[in-house]
DNA sequence: ACTGGCTCCTGAGGGC
DNA sequence: TGCCCTCAGGAGCCAG
């Protein structure tokens, strides 16, 4: 699934292929995705010259002179890069043909992404408008968490991985940094002090920058499509390991749903 | 304004 | 070996 870090990873290995490309044509093979592929996105697109390929929390803006082409990995979304004779395989739903003969390919067996017209001003779309702060930015802090979680009751996860406070903490990440801060999962939000949400703040800088480093859960290379394991999952304190031990104070893990998601934390060092 | 629950979809994994 | 069932997950959306 692709995480924060590993969208990073494709924009950042993406975009020197795509600037200044111009799409020569686009092929809708699957429109239903999370939302119908827009009818007219061949039409808006062809002709068009790349001119950045940002990032705005797990999506993708691909900017045109006067369109921007929003892209959602979903849960099991992937772009590569291919020629033009490499064959369609099966969920392969959207080609986007370059001038200079490669072909951007998107991917997606689960369909939970979306590819979307935002036109020239996309950050005021109604899906950007609203969104928290990127993680690794200033503006993501202590104070912001406490400030935003005043008079709120939710479990404190939930509110982590709600997107108007903060982009990008998804399941895992979540469960991890709560057992990076020692803060229980289930706290209500509102009665968790200012020093304890700077010490949350900085674990989640911490778990998803270590995340970076080793390579995101699942890397998919994105110009051979050879798909290699990251080594984040190796390091999971936590998730997905309800019954062992927990590797800071040999408590025994625990899990629960929370908000419609598994949840796992240490009980004797997460209070 | 919040909150909890639902939904989309397919592949993986467990049980038998 | 194969079938069936359950579950997982990002995040927008809606009802209460």
């Amino acid at each position: 699934m692709p995480e924060l870090p590993e969208v990073e990873t494709v924009r950042r290995g993406l975009a020197p292929h795509l600037v200044r490309q111009k799409i020569h044509a686009v092929q809708v093979f699957e429109p239903r995705l999370r939302w119908p592929v827009p009818a007219g996105l061949a039409q808006a697109l062809r002709g068009q010259v790349i001119h950045s390929v940002e990032r705005r929390s797990k999506y993708l803006l691909i900017r045109f002179a006067r369109e921007t082409l929003l892209i959602h990995l979903g849960m099991s979304g992937s772009l590569r890069l291919v020629s033009p004779d490499e064959a369609r395989r099966r969920h392969d739903h959207v080609d986007f043909e370059l001038s200079g003969g490669s072909i951007l390919r998107y991917h997606d067996p689960r369909r939970f992404g979306a590819i979307l017209l935002a036109g020239v001003e996309p950050y005021a779309h109604a899906l950007l408008r609203n969104l928290g702060p990127e993680p690794l930015t200033d503006a993501f802090n202590g104070a912001h968490l406490h400030a935003r979680s005043r008079g709120r009751r939710v479990a404190v996860k939930v509110f982590l991985m709600d997107a108007a406070q903060v982009v990008g903490v998804g399941n895992i990440y979540a469960s991890e940094s709560l057992h990076v801060a020692g803060i229980r999962p289930t706290t209500p939000c509102g009665r968790i002090s200012r020093q304890r949400y700077d010490v949350l703040a900085k674990a989640v800088k911490l778990v998803l920058t270590d995340s970076i480093a080793q390579g995101g859960t699942t890397l998919r290379d994105f110009v051979n499509g050879n798909g290699r394991p990251g080594y984040f999952a190796q390091r999971l304190a936590v998730y997905g390991r309800e019954g062992q031990p927990c590797p800071r104070c040999g408590g025994e893990i625990r899990a629960r749903r929370l908000g419609q998601r598994s949840t796992f934390w240490c009980p004797d060092c997460q209070r």
